[in-house]
RNA sequence: GCGCCUGUAGCUCAGUUGGAUAGAGCAACUGCCUUCUAAGCAGUGGGUCAGGGGUUCGAAUCCCUUCAGGCGCGCCA
């Protein structure tokens, strides 16, 4: 629809002698503006040194094609507001029906590859909300540059070396010792939530009183990796509930055994950003547009967390991807500078990664905050949440907000809510339709072929409203690719659903009318094909009944 | 102190990258189930877009500034 009318419009541009880099096409907000509008008179108007309205009548007077609209008028300021023809409607809306995935989806990636890293939260505690939140963003995003024909690798970076993951041994070995009621100290820094007594229990279960005289600097790295690695295990394992899957694993440890972080170190030596201070390696970040310098190997030998972050970073982007995206929670925005300075020493420009931060959640239950405290260990985790407000729900609060609003996360009204729950308002839209269809079957309608019903009997208002959303889903779809902006689809799919119950209400979609009958359960079909497609988009279930 | 994010209806949030008269859900109130599912529908009220300047044909959107909240500013990860 969109596309149809730009290269109208460039067509009679190419006749008037103009050039304009962009010709754009937006939806009017109201819809006495018609169905689609476009300002190019106004800024042209500056060019041409004529005014907007008189601009705007020359081009609709060379227009080659009008008959696919039913009308075109100049409004307001000098907008262009084009109404299409119903016949070019129903046209339409046929071709959504017959091929459904080449109408819905557009090419824009070309097969150019992304690589999208998220969650990456440390295997030394269990996943909380924020990380859903990470989690629910990254994934919609991957499918829909997926859908939108780039080719997308979905990593998970696992921090499962360094000081943290043994502190999580250590606390482990304390509360280890501490069961089998030999007195040992807990780490004043330990992690100490009840998973660390959960873990401890597992290696009693499985090794009895074996380590009960052992010292820790003989067993760390037993404790160690047999922590970590159950805790990555619970961490997969929540993300599978939340529907959530990774194509990729990536291990920081990896990256220390295949030599990737001492060939990254000596890479940036080469480019002359390395020096020694303080009995400490530095790297010299202020030559970008850091505010520091930064330690890479500290006084005692032992590597930083950023050191092999440089690494993996270095390797993704020796991967060639056409696009990296890294989502953050916001609270590790000060990182970015840090990074971007790595990626212009290795002689990168600073674009070829895009950081995207997720605001923090704060997780309230009846309008109070929730007391969270990591030292204590006291934390709701991502499985509690999930297990109380559901997947599909958690899904839909996190991915109707823009990533950087600050989310209020109230377990009390996204339960109770859970009878009038927006996700459950778009989700019936799609079972209704289903049982309409199973009613329609059961009268011994033929579903089948539905593209072959005569369209043009759909003419009530709000069939030809429905209509005109349906076919304007690729360019929402486009614009959400674009601007990297799932929540796009779950607005539109709202609006969608907002459109169907009144209609569903209204009209009645199986009568003795057969082809009347046989139209609108073409454009049932419609609706629940795009609905269908948001649902995927978004990783949300599509439940048949409800 | 410096940096990043946010501030839109009572509450939670959108606002198509600068477009036309600023929208939705929740909450509140009034009605609607003998019908293809009432997790639904119809209707009513609700705004100094935090404040102040500026940029231009045009600003919730861009720039400056003030205020408020959140988060950062480690040889932690």
């Amino acid at each position: 629809m969109k596309k149809k009318l730009q290269s109208l419009i460039q067509e009679t541009f190419k006749k008037l002698n103009i050039t304009l880099p962009e010709v754009v096409i937006e939806l009017p907000k109201e819809e006495s503006f018609g169905d689609l509008a476009t300002p190019v008179a106004m800024p042209l108007s500056k060019i041409l040194k004529r005014p907007p309205r008189k601009i705007a009548e020359e081009i609709i007077n060379s227009f080659e094609e009008k008959d696919i609209f039913e009308n075109i008028e100049i409004a307001g300021p000098g907008f262009i507001n084009f109404t299409f023809s119903k016949s070019y409607l129903y046209s339409e809306i046929k071709n959504l029906i017959k091929d459904s995935t080449g109408f819905l989806r557009n090419n824009i990636g070309k097969g150019e590859r992304v690589h999208i890293e998220f969650v990456s939260a440390n295997p030394t505690g269990p996943l909380h909300l924020g990380h859903g939140r990470g989690a629910a963003v990254g994934a919609a995003l991957s499918n829909l540059l997926e859908a939108g024909g780039y080719k997308v690798e979905r990593e998970y970076y696992i921090n499962d070396a360094g000081k943290q993951v043994k502190l999580l041994g250590l606390s482990v070995f304390a509360r280890y010792k501490n069961l089998l009621d030999i007195d040992y100290p807990v780490p004043d820094d330990g992690y100490k939530g009840d998973y660390i007594g959960d873990i401890a229990q597992a290696i009693v279960r499985e090794n009895g009183k074996r380590y009960s005289d052992a010292a820790f600097e003989d067993v760390a790295d037993f404790f160690t990796d047999f922590s970590y690695k159950l805790m990555l295990k619970t961490v997969a394992q929540d993300l599978k509930a939340f529907g959530i899957i990774f194509d990729m694993w990536q291990s920081e440890r990896e990256l220390y055994e295949n030599n990737d972080v001492k060939k990254a170190i000596d890479d940036l030596k080469i480019h002359g950003y390395i020096y020694e201070k303080d009995g400490a390696v530095w790297f010299r970040a202020t030559d970008f547009e850091d505010d520091k310098d930064r330690v890479i190997i500290k006084q005692d030998g032992e590597y930083t967390y950023f050191t092999s972050d440089i690494a993996y970073h270095r390797k993704k982007i020796e991967k060639k991807f056409d696009e990296l995206i890294d989502i953050w929670g916001a609270d590790h925005h000060g990182y970015i500078p840090r990074i971007q300075a790595v990626i212009q020493a290795l002689g990168y420009p600073k674009e070829s990664l895009k950081v995207l931060l997720v605001q923090m959640v704060t997780l309230l239950r009846g309008g109070k905050p929730v007391q969270m405290s990591k030292r204590a260990g006291e934390f709701v985790t991502l499985k509690e949440v999930l297990d109380e407000v559901g997947a599909d729900t958690t899904k839909f609060i996190f991915l109707t907000r823009r990533p950087d609003s600050h989310l209020e996360f109230d377990l009390e009204v996204a339960k109770a809510q859970s009878a009038e729950n927006p996700v459950f308002y778009v989700q019936y839209a799609n079972a209704r339709i289903n049982s309409i269809f199973a009613h329609a079957k059961e009268q011994g309608i033929r579903i089948e072929k539905l593209e072959e019903a005569d369209f043009s009997l759909l003419s009530a208002p709000e069939e030809l409203r429905i209509i005109k959303k349906l076919l304007s889903y690729p360019m929402v779809f486009e614009g959400a690719v674009i601007a990297h902006e799932p929540h796009r689809i779950t607005f539109y799919l709202q609006e969608l659903a907002g459109m169907f119950h009144p209609y569903y209400h209204k009209y009645k979609v199986v009568t003795d009318d057969v082809n009347l009958t046989a139209a609108r359960l073409a454009l049932c079909e419609a609706i629940r094909i795009v609905l269908r497609d948001g649902f995927e988009i978004l990783g949300l279930s599509a439940p048949e009944r409800m």
